[in-house]
RNA sequence: GGGCCCUUAGCUCAGUUGGUCAGAGCACUGCGUUUACACCGCAGGUGUCAUCGGUUCGAGUCCGGUAGGGCCCA
């Protein structure tokens, strides 16, 4: 072998030489010069950098690195950028816990600041235990944690050959970032689509935040049922005459204080008489009505529930649709409030709720009932139940409804004009499989309001408005102070709007900064206007804008992709892409989601390093879109063994064809002798008909990769690379020597006969296709042998055409099947060589070969070459079917085997004389 | 409670519009020191296509029911 081609291949350490080289090369640079045609532009999810990569996210960013390097092979310019999302409230809990360390807006800023330790990873620190530090010093922490995480990220994406273009990754919390999120803000603020209001809210309590609807999710949880009594007011004495309690049951009795009115449901008989009249609370004496609504169900409880302002998001419906009175009783930190709502008059009413002003709901539970039950107002025993609840779903503390004043983006969830809209945008975009495009519509259809953004949080986008401070020191919210657009980004709390001075904040007649931030998904909606530049780069804009794919989990088409859409739609009255391919998760063996401590046992970066790149891609790329894949490290082996079967047999090819030889001397001389080689004529039928099955297979994988289905592109790819590393090398490899001797280097420029040459143009021209239908999957090994005797990257070579491959091989007829009765036949003599336990290397003496009349002209053929390759010295071929009239082929077998169970179909072999060594 | 996906060989999965669709690979067994490859090659058999009905000349394939698994939403 040469010194260019190894005398023995591996695919160990080709990653970090590769991608040195491309980085030096800038392969997978984007050039801005390209116009929208030839761009192909992917929207690639930016990971949460406080959340450690795992399987999955391997599994995922391939198929979409699958998409990017098929299509620069398409001769599309791919703008593939990186981002990190480190915005927001993983990030927040991540540095607390890294650093010891808590956010207090109220301390001032500390130059230098260092935190008590580094690399908490792992372990939560209680809050007493966290050094409480400003606002600024800790952001500075996020910034630097992230910035760390960021280059482990991108470590493990080159490793796994991820073809972004490194010099274009971009930070959700970056300036920029933050100035596309407020440009956007402002935007929709002044075309009415942001708006803020004074609602109830569901709210977390740990992280004192609001949370949206899209971050909710319902957990069993254990209740209990309290049958309390409500004594009827004079109304409903009046009315009913004999009516007495009203026992109704509820898990909430500490919400008692909070109760505005009973309901149920108006066509329950049992209630028919108390609507419209009046029972008082136990404990507090308020008198609240009992009301008729749909949403009572009649066979909960006793079927007549308590109203409360609020318990969970039904009290809030009733609240708005019966116009019900509020009285909250919970604050933000999740206590019962100092003050007792309006309503609680009566003296032993205050003096109750004194008992449980500033308790935690757990706390005040326990005493109000202890208070009903000392005044027999509470029947039996509460009766455990399981439930439902509603929490954030990044919390661990159920939700509350507090009423607060916040910032809202309309998402079709209260304007049903919009919400057609929308469903008409998913209806547009081509979800990749289809069927992910259900989940988007139910989502949308399922809205129940508008898209609260406004977080109570840190770090992330500040919402960039200020309001006018009134006369009595109160904000003016109705009139926000905005600033220019090319002001942004603003910090209002750090930053004065223009007209103001520093001096004027926060006093009569002067500014107030709004401190809301956004909430992490009001700027990751806005990916494909922050990496195509819409604020500060029209041209790029135009030329990227909207992009060609949305590439993501199915977990977030709610969140990500939807609000993705609704921006877009806002903004720029279109789809912010035409393509969202989804993919699947990662079961374990067991079939069961990979749940994240596994993940972490298995990490991506052990297994790149263990099965080898390409080997980890093989494995993702066999999984279709949109369907889960099991954790199988069985087929990473299988990934591992194609990538060295790639090595192996390109040495092979590029061995018996001389252009190993011709590469020795120079790249340039390799080049040249591959062209010479490929330039000769194909005048062999079953290398036509080799040509002629690989110009099938690339139609087939264009098609299929056009359709993002890779699977199927790799599936043809392989099968029929296997069939020409199996059977055709085999069968062509004496005549492509022609006559060379072991280790004699073959000169690819000497004259030599037709067939050998023949061999050789079909060799080399398979390998250059084969090569480049494996590269978007196995970028290191398919970019190793190209650069054993080519020019330039694989990863920019043209995708191969079935055109000129097909009208090299037009000379013969045969095809496909011609290429698989010579495999067959081949087969079948090893068969023999097999059964009698020999190598294959001894010769056969004689042999009849039986073959189905519609195979035997492609195994004539292909005759010389299975002579050569099955070592057979005189083979007579015979059609089988005519085989089993008796005497037809002038003798009975000699070898025992039974005609009457031969099948005609199946080529077999008859009167075989192996060559015994002497 | 609603929606979506899945159930094919021991395992992981293909099976396009109903008609060689009963398939691949892995695993397993046997053989083999081949002028690419032991991180290898060759040769072997394995299935009531979850289940029950229906449509059809014909059903893994289409329709409906049931059971199991997964996910999303209430």
């Amino acid at each position: 072998m040469t010194s260019r081609i190894p005398d023995k291949a591996t695919v160990d350490g080709l990653e970090d030489r590769w991608n040195e080289s491309w980085e030096a090369a800038g392969t997978y640079r984007f050039d801005e010069s390209a116009t929208r045609e030839q761009v192909y532009s992917i929207d690639t999810p930016p990971p949460t950098v406080s959340g450690s990569l795992h399987v999955g996210h391997v599994f995922s960013y391939t198929h979409t690195d699958v998409v990017a390097r098929y299509q620069r092979m398409q001769g599309r310019e791919v703008f593939y950028p990186m981002g990190w999302d480190d915005n927001g409230l993983p990030t927040e809990r991540r540095v607390q816990n890294y650093y010891g360390v808590r956010c207090d807006p109220t301390l001032p800023y500390v130059d230098g600041y260092e935190p008590p330790f580094a690399g908490g990873e792992g372990k939560s620190v209680k809050a007493a235990d966290q050094q409480p530090i400003s606002r600024r010093n800790f952001v500075e922490l996020c910034e630097r944690l992230t910035a760390e995480d960021e280059k482990q990220f991108e470590a493990l994406w080159r490793h796994l050959g991820l073809s972004v273009d490194w010099s274009r990754t971009y930070q959700t919390i970056s300036p920029s970032s933050q100035a596309v999120a407020q440009q956007a803000f402002l935007r929709g603020l002044g075309r009415g689509e942001c708006y803020q209001a004074e609602a109830p809210t569901l709210w977390d309590v740990t992280f004192r935040t609001a949370v949206a609807q899209a971050e909710l999710e319902d957990r069993e949880r254990p209740g209990a049922y309290h049958r309390l009594a409500f004594e009827p007011a004079a109304d409903m004495e009046e009315a009913t005459g004999s009516f007495g309690t009203v026992w109704i049951e509820t898990t909430r009795p500490e919400l008692l204080p909070a109760c505005v009115a009973l309901v149920a449901h108006p066509d329950d008989e049992r209630y028919q008489g108390l609507f419209g009249t009046h029972v008082r609370t136990p404990l507090f004496g308020v008198e609240v009505p009992v009301v008729p609504h749909h949403l009572a169900q009649p066979d909960k409880g006793s079927g007549i529930a308590m109203i409360c302002t609020f318990g969970d998001i039904t009290d809030v419906t009733w609240w708005r649709e019966l116009k019900l009175p509020t009285r909250p009783v919970l604050g933000w930190d999740g206590r019962v409030l100092p003050e007792a709502p309006a309503g609680i008059s009566s003296p032993e009413g205050l003096a109750a709720y004194g008992e449980i002003a500033g308790m935690t709901v757990f706390s005040a539970q326990k005493r109000i009932v202890e208070m009903l039950v000392e005044q027999g107002l509470m029947e039996g025993e509460p009766r455990p139940i399981s439930h439902p609840v509603k929490f954030f779903e990044k919390g661990d503390k159920p939700l509350e409804i507090v009423t607060t004043r916040q910032w809202y983006i309309r998402n079709g969830g209260t304007d049903a004009a919009l919400n057609d809209a929308l469903v008409a945008r998913g209806a547009e975009l081509d979800f990749v499989p289809d069927f992910m495009r259900v989940r988007y519509e139910n989502w949308v259809k399922g809205l129940t309001g508008d898209w609260l953004i406004s977080r109570q949080r840190f770090f992330g986008v500040p919402i960039p408005v200020w309001y006018p401070v009134l006369a009595d020191g109160s904000p003016d919210y109705d009139n926000p102070i905005v600033p220019s657009e090319d002001a942004l980004p603003v910090d209002p709390s750090a930053d004065v709007p223009s007209g103001y001075t520093a001096d004027q904040r926060d006093v009569p007649g002067g500014f107030t900064g709004e401190k809301d931030i956004m909430d992490t998904w009001a700027t990751s909606s806005l990916t494909p206007q922050i990496v195509c530049g819409w604020r500060d780069n029209p041209a790029l804009f135009a030329a990227t804008f909207p992009m060609d794919l949305r590439p993501q989990g199915q977990d977030i088409i709610r969140t990500w992709l939807f609000s993705t859409v609704v921006r877009s739609h806002a903004e720029h009255g279109t789809l912010p892409w035409k393509h969202a391919a989804i993919s699947g998760w990662i079961l374990d063996p067991d079939r069961k989601k990979m749940s994240k401590s596994k993940g972490n046992v298995v990490t991506p970066m052990g297994l790149l390093e263990s099965h080898g790149s390409d080997a980890v891609r093989y494995w993702a790329a066999a999984a279709r879109l949109g369907t889960d894949a099991a954790f199988d490290e069985g087929q990473m082996k299988i990934g591992r063994r194609l990538a060295m079967k790639v090595l192996n047999a390109s040495k092979f090819v590029l061995g018996a064809s001389g252009v190993a030889t011709a590469a020795g001397s120079s790249l340039a001389e390799g080049v040249s002798a591959a062209a010479a080689v490929t330039a000769k004529p194909v005048t062999e039928a079953l290398d036509a008909a080799m040509l002629s099955a690989l110009a099938d297979v690339v139609d087939a994988a264009t098609a299929a990769l056009d359709n993002y289905d890779h699977t199927k592109a790799l599936e043809v790819a392989e099968t029929l690379f296997w069939t020409f590393c199996d059977d055709y090398l085999e069968l062509v490899k004496t005549r492509a020597y022609d006559g060379a001797a072991p280790g004699e280097a073959i000169d690819p420029f000497a004259p030599c006969s037709e067939g050998a040459a023949s061999a050789r143009a079909t060799l080399v021209t398979a390998l250059g296709v084969f090569l480049r239908l494996f590269a978007p999957v196995l970028p290191f090994a398919t970019e190793e042998v190209w650069s054993w005797y080519q020019e330039g990257s694989v990863h920019r070579a043209a995708w191969p055409v079935s055109a000129p491959v097909r009208a090299a091989a037009d000379s013969t007829s045969g095809g496909a099947p011609l290429l698989a009765a010579a495999g067959e036949a081949l087969s079948v003599l090893r068969k023999v060589k097999s059964e009698a336990k020999v190598s294959q290397r001894t010769e056969i003496e004689s042999i009849d070969l039986l073959v189905p009349e519609a195979k035997v002209a492609f195994v004539r053929a292909a005759e010389p070459d299975l002579l050569a390759a099955g070592r057979v010295r005189t083979m007579q071929i015979v059609d089988a079917v005519a085989a089993l009239e008796p005497g037809v082929d002038g003798e009975a077998p000699e070898d025992g085997s039974v005609d009457e169970i031969a099948d005609p179909t199946v080529m077999r072999t008859e009167n075989a004389a192996l060559v015994t060594e002497a």
